[in-house]
DNA sequence: CGACACTTTGATACAAATCAACGAGGGTGG
DNA sequence: CCACCCTCGTTGATTTGTATCAAAGTGTCG
């Protein structure tokens, strides 16, 4: 089976991760049309108030979805990772309410939106899988609005750390202990409702007390459990499979 | 066609609102099997780690999901009202990661989450309708991370006022610019991030510049574009369908 | 090597939190 | 029917976390 490069094996590797799909099912969605392309950092996958015409899945690279409001300020309301679809609910719900971009140079495949909806109409088993990844992605925006609510700088960030790190050991991308971070201290600020000059000193005092270390573009976390506790991390809310290890079980040098 | 008062018509017709269903589609949703309970405000309708075996559907009342952080912090991420299945996401990710509770006396139906899986897989349009309801609710999330992450207490408080009367008209309960509220200021406040005390005065400054009214537990807004202003407000987020009157369209009293 | 984007630091200003009471309505029991 | 209590709303004084403004470092890429 050297399918394992087609460039929807990672989508298909992920639906079957939450949810039981039939050898069919799996060839159905592999058997998707689709075009990719490569684009650099920096260009927008979507635009506030566009209609969709076609579903854009990303490949490979790492994404921003954020809103404007009218006084310039911007505020990130989720991050993309390979794998992800990044304007599925725009296509269903016929406008983007926000806007998509790269963070990284990234490849990304465009499906049109006939044939997702016709794939989904012709297999139940698919049109849940994705359901429920949806759903997924829901749960991590409402641990959001808890983190922005009610969480100290401090603890948002440690918050923040933990989640990238287990998304993206989930992806299959590393160990949660090193992540690979892609982000300014503008954007970070951005997503956790903070100022770049705040997340500044906030990180400096993580660092300080020994809770992260930085070495260019990645952050490591020498003692996962001590951060999860200042962050008041719990994995509940990314509703891995059953199968993800406990926590003590897990200790990076 | 006296279907008109079985307790599901109000999800059919939901459903039916932003979606197209076939006659059979209606009927296989009032189809369902469930059994209706009366509650009392303050019962929860879900809690924490909970492993659901059937879908809450509210069929009249107003209810509140949240989570309880470690320091006895609370944070609203959404409010419930009828013809909202309460813990859908739940169900299907196999177990609850926040709380709901009744903020009113309420009737609800319980149907059994493996009728609503059926149902679903032999039923691909009801399935996509719901799906397209869990993308807008998911949608109202993201735009409440905007508002906490982004803007002032004032902002805040008029956006959300704006939201739930568009909400609340939407479902058929009256005009915007009337809202039911049956929350007290510290359920604001945890909804908005802010003190039970900030919400107090920032509610009086909204009263003292006539932005509001209030009498009982009601909300009457004077003006509502301009309060939309204030809020920075636009419907889009909601995904209304596109039969929406425009703002402009409507002013109240 | 220069340009530019990002990080870091300091000084100051505010918005919102905290702490502490008091007031007012609404339901309950005597 | 009144007195009580309990929750909710209101207000003031004070503190604190975070924003804002300003400027100097640092790194990286052409």
């Amino acid at each position: 089976m050297e399918a394992k490069h087609h460039p929807l094996q990672r989508l298909v590797t992920k639906l079957s991760d939450r949810s039981a799909l039939s050898e069919d099912d799996r060839e159905a969605v592999l058997a998707l049309p689709y075009s990719t392309r490569a684009k650099s950092a920096g260009q927008h996958l979507a635009r506030v108030g566009q209609v969709p015409t076609s579903c854009t899945l990303l490949l490979s690279g790492f994404a921003q979805r954020y809103r404007l409001l009218a006084d310039g300020a911007r505020q990130i309301v989720g991050f993309h990772v390979e794998g992800d679809f990044v304007d599925l609910h725009f296509s269903m719900l016929h406008r983007a309410s926000q806007c998509v971009q790269l963070l990284t140079p990234a490849r990304v495949a465009d499906i049109p939106k006939a044939a997702m909806v016709e794939l989904m109409r012709s297999r139940p088993a698919v049109a849940e899988a994705i359901w429920i990844e949806s759903l997924a992605d829901a749960s991590i925006v409402q641990e959001w609005v808890v983190s922005i609510g009610r969480r100290s700088a401090r603890s948002r960030l440690a918050h923040l750390f933990c989640e990238l790190g287990l998304r993206q050991e989930q992806a299959g991308l590393g160990s949660r202990c090193r992540i690979e971070l892609p982000l300014t201290q503008e954007q970070l600020g951005d997503a956790l409702g903070l100022t770049t000059v705040h997340i500044n000193r906030t990180v400096k005092l993580l660092e300080n007390e020994r809770l992260i270390e930085r070495s260019r573009r990645s952050v490591i976390i020498p003692d996962w459990e001590k951060l999860a506790e200042v962050g008041g991390f719990s994995s509940a809310y990314l509703h891995f499979a059953a199968s993800e290890p406990t926590l003590s079980q897990v200790n990076c040098p």
